[in-house]
DNA sequence: CTCTATTTTTTCGAGCCTCGAAAAAATACT
DNA sequence: AGTATTTTTTCGAGGCTCGAAAAAATAGAG
């Protein structure tokens, strides 16, 4: 609201427009994209003509759509995959990856590795997530000149200006501010996001339908943490990344939380709680972490007998339930998706978590809340990481326009 | 991001722009303008030009920045107050005020009213408020030609379309789409906005330095509502008003709350809820209206003497307090108002606030998260509808050019 | 009292941008 | 081969913002 628009703005703004269009639909005609856009037929001829000489689109086939129609055929605009290069880092739990992503979106490159996070020391940490950068950066079958961005996901909280981590559960270390180091490394614009950030991103590519304007994406591994999505923008908190929803409380002065306060929704719901309980372990036992094919298992039992594994999930789902009601009260409800490990036994946690909504002012039509699941969040960071920072390239750079690149140059922040 | 920037819009931003940089400024000159604004000096003169021509501003004495300059001195530019009016509309228990409001945000006639809002019908609930706008606008004495936008403003939830009112607890009834009546009868544009939303506009408006980008307008009244502003933007749920922080969970299967669930803040810190907690009563005990003289007894003995009044402060304040923390584990921590006549007794409430929000995740550096307090809501309420509709007025109407006006003649909606 | 320095505001032409209408292009149908 | 239909491009008109220069308005100096 304090600055005005100025009369260049326009023309990149509008650039930037068509480009998200052609990002979005694949592979639009001209005339599709004047009609989603709301511009005039010349306006969008006079754009894509321009960016396709500077080969960031390129046409295609026609967009196939079915019945061959009468009349002069639609031209498809697609982007062109070598227009540009970008490249992703997910750092998890003892697991580090990296992927290059050409324009158009896909895997070109990638190469992952295990390291043990809990332990390595500050520098040793930084060293790693460099050194496999660089050998990807440098490898001789990578036949992309440069990588305009890099996009770093990490579990854990994030600074709202995405350019460091503040806190992890995958190390004790705190506040590395990734994406300084990977520029000051590489030279290269880079950011720093949030896991469940990047899942909600990664849904509301992979399923625009479902995940549009309002979603949650809540993802239930060894702690809980949440993806935002409101009036389809990503929603962060005004410092850090925010919507910590696994440290709401659920009950004040409740169970030990690996956060080392008490009550969290965490501390009924994170794999180590759930593990806790259902081996009759007090409430106030240190977090340990407990690895998937354990979940799995302990699922497992859970399904076969009525037993403290149950009754584990049925606590877990009752205080996800109530903190969806209260989160529920605030934004009002939305659809879910549950991604990660313990997604796999959300049958488990279910009926407890309607039943405890049921009992929430933001639960009131809680039978229309429907819950999505999704036992792997690793491609979906990857992918929402891939997706942010080709958005990057879309609208910062190629929607600046060619003369406004070439002839300033500073297009680092 | 779904809809180009067509070349006419351009001039109804700028336009938006200055008219919004003189709302906030007072008496800004061309070149302050040019300066908010980032426009240049040529394009703050032609709108300007247009603005006065059109009578939306005028020109005023200097800024008198104090020092006479050397140089031309500056032209202050203010708003006419005869430009536009507006009326305001406050509905709250038993109680109902108008105030018609010129267009640089004078109050030019009140009128109100006592009824008895939570026994009244439907029709005489609806035709006491047609019926006090209509004798204002018929208003013999009253010196403005229309008025262009009507704010009204009711405690309890609100749709986010700003068109009805969902629930209240000043009435049994819901669902009444006042926005629409009054629009219907006397053929003036609308809202229907929620209190707490309006106190945050206002204090907005009143404090930009202390609330502005972030902040939280917390209502401890009867019921507990709160105002909501992220990114200098009013956030409101998807559905709904929203941000019901009253009816976050803070006690799952807790003492029982007005809106009939259980554990609700509300049901800690409403005012009926201290008095039943004051008075020794059951957690189950139905909620009843404590006036606001009786509250302020209570909140005198508890100052007195460490007895259950001062305990129920305490419990309110606890409540206050993990519902703060786990709404700032999802936005942040930010500036907090306290509102309404329980805020008078804030000194009794902060020590358990403080306590239970340190124990919490939002709550890591608690001292550094401020509190003011300001009794009364009333005014604070009309002031947010007030700006609200002179806000419409601006963007909506002035912004959009003389012959847009005239010309096409479709100002509704 | 006049002249100069200084600051604000307006004027004017240049350069873009978008738009509508018309033309051109490309295909299916007859 | 000709016609109808649909997509895309071309072209001139109209607006908007900008920078530079001019005009306006005042304080201070002599």
């Amino acid at each position: 609201m304090s600055v005005g628009i100025r009369h260049d703005d326009l023309r990149r703004r509008n650039r930037a427009m068509v480009i998200s269009a052609v990002r979005r639909a694949g592979q639009p005609s001209r005339t599709e994209i004047a009609a989603t856009t709301g511009l005039s037929h010349s306006t969008i001829s006079a754009i894509s003509s321009d960016l396709i000489q500077e080969g960031i689109l390129a046409e295609s086939k026609p967009g196939e759509t079915g019945a061959l129609k009468r009349g002069r055929p639609q031209v498809g605009l697609a982007l062109n995959p070598e227009a540009a290069a970008v490249m992703t880092v997910v750092l998890s739990l003892n697991f580090l990856s990296v992927t290059v992503i050409d324009y158009a979106g896909h895997v070109v490159a990638e190469e992952q590795r295990r390291l043990d996070t809990l332990t390595m020391p500050r520098d040793k940490l930084i060293g790693e997530c460099t050194a496999i950068v660089r050998r990807r950066l440098e490898d001789p079958d990578l036949d992309v000149q440069s990588i305009a961005r890099i996009a770093m996901g990490i579990q854990g909280i994030t600074d709202s200006q995405a350019r460091a981590m503040l806190w992890s559960p995958i190390t004790p270390l705190t506040d590395i501010a990734f994406a300084d180091i990977l520029e000051a490394e590489f030279g290269i614009p880079a950011t720093m996001e949030n896991d469940c950030n990047m899942m909600a991103v990664a849904l509301q590519w992979r399923q625009p339908e479902r995940y549009r304007d309002d979603f949650i994406a809540i993802l239930l591994s060894h702690g809980i943490g949440m993806g935002l999505v409101l009036k389809g923008e990503l929603f962060t908190g005004t410092h850090s990344s925010g919507g910590e929803f696994g440290h709401m409380i659920h009950r004040p002065g409740g169970a030990l939380c690996r956060c080392g306060r008490r009550g969290c929704v965490e501390a009924y719901a994170g794999n180590y709680a759930i593990w806790r309980s259902a081996k009759m372990m007090s409430e106030d036992a240190e977090p340990v972490d407990v690895g998937d094919a354990d979940m799995r298992a302990l699922a497992a039992r859970a399904r076969e007998t009525d037993g403290p594994e149950r009754e584990a999930y049925r606590k877990a789902g009752e205080a996800l339930g109530f903190g969806l009601g209260s989160l529920f009260a605030l934004i009002d409800p939305a659809p879910v998706a549950m991604v990660g490990v313990s997604a796999a036994a959300f049958d488990l946690i279910e009926p407890a978590l309607r039943e405890a909504i049921a009992q929430t002012a933001g639960g009131q039509h809680s039978k229309s809340i429907s819950f999505d699941t999704e036992p792997n969040e690793l491609p979906l960071i990857r992918e929402g990481c891939a997706m942010r920072a080709l958005g990057f390239v879309d609208q910062e750079i190629f929607a600046a326009g060619a003369q406004a690149r070439t002839g300033a140059g500073k297009n680092v922040a």
